[in-house]
DNA sequence: ACCTGAACACCGTTCAAGT
DNA sequence: ACCTGAACACCGTTCAAGT
């Protein structure tokens, strides 16, 4: 049922009539099948989900979260708007455990408690959505990007008083998701490595 | 105009109507004030930023961005469904920029370089955005929370083969926000002065 | 310049009626 | 068991008409 819908919310005006009237059938048949709207939506986020693919892995830690995260992101990419509803929204299902699971043991593997395994996918995880996030265009970046040229925008911040937003300019205006992804998950990394380093020492 | 707004929006039913309704007025009035509804959106989602305080600098980085992003967090949680606007908005205004400008002070203050300042600026902001979005109780969290006792939940990931998983169910079922979000921050920012560490030797 | 109200083209959902 | 269509209570927005 909703394979279909998914090819349909390219164009992010999905409605209950909307998908009725591609099904050629009537809007209200929907009902039959589904509790309301919310539950198709949610339908639609697990499906996502569950078509993700599972990741190989090579041991190393850094290649393997940042593999792992990736195929995630990737497919965040290719459907945006089905990423958009699944950042936004509380699944509560089996589904999403098993990427927990994957995530957890990645951790374990590397030779971390459970629960550091734990903090340290939350951590890993809060940034990855908050990167996709920022990917799909949706979620705020304070950049100030779409602001005419760039030297114009630098007088104008530094009237404005914001002398280390004036200074980057130009790295603010560039971002390059995959490099500022791998940054930051190299940057968890490190900290969650030298502080498993402390402990045992 | 929009401040009286941001207190019906505690009941995110919000209308054109609603809110018309409500300053006793014709609906389509607000037509003459405004654009449209997501110019108002975008207007609330400012007025957010720009009431929040400016931080007090200690010197310390650790201290210094986690009170910085705790503004922005106790904000948040205080008016959670601002946020969550504020959160799935671009806004691509001068407003939000004064926070990357204080963001990028933080790290420049402390030796990093204006490239290593945007760069760790958006990878913590990342982290900031997605850990958020989990308080505000939006965002996904594939932590199979709300389904029942603990033991019957170990049991039955046991059996869908989610090792890991079951076996942290218990640091699972609880998060505290503030415990995770202080020590993703310290991992990030571990990783930055291990990396700045790494380059100016 | 601002307000008004009727109107347009939509929503999600309910419910009695059909097969 | 499933579909149908009328109906309800809403939306955001336009536009001609008022003051």
């Amino acid at each position: 049922v909703a394979t279909r819908l998914l090819n349909e919310v390219g164009a992010e005006q999905l409605s209950m009539r909307r998908i009725a009237v591609d099904l050629g059938v009537d809007p209200m048949s929907l009902y039959n099948h589904i509790e309301n709207k919310d539950a198709l939506l949610d339908g639609i986020a697990l499906q996502f989900l569950d078509t993700l693919p599972a990741p190989t892995l090579t041991g190393d830690l850094r290649t393997d979260v940042v593999n792992h995260a990736n195929i995630f992101r990737r497919a965040a990419r290719r459907q945006s708007q089905v990423a958009a509803l699944l950042l936004t929204r509380q699944l509560g299902s089996m589904t999403g455990l098993s990427l927990t699971d994957a995530g957890l043991g990645l951790l374990r593997a590397n030779g971390f408690t459970p629960e550091q395994a734990v903090h340290g996918f939350r951590a890993i995880f809060a940034f990855l959505v908050g990167t996709v996030l920022r990917e799909v265009s949706l979620g705020p970046t304070f950049s100030g990007q779409n602001l005419g040229g760039l030297n114009e925008r630098r007088d104008e911040l530094t009237c404005a008083g914001l002398v280390h937003a004036s200074e980057a300019v130009h790295q603010l205006a560039v971002c390059d998701h995959d490099e500022e992804f791998t940054f930051g998950v190299e940057l968890l990394i490190t900290g969650l490595l030298q502080l498993s380093a402390a402990t045992t020492t």
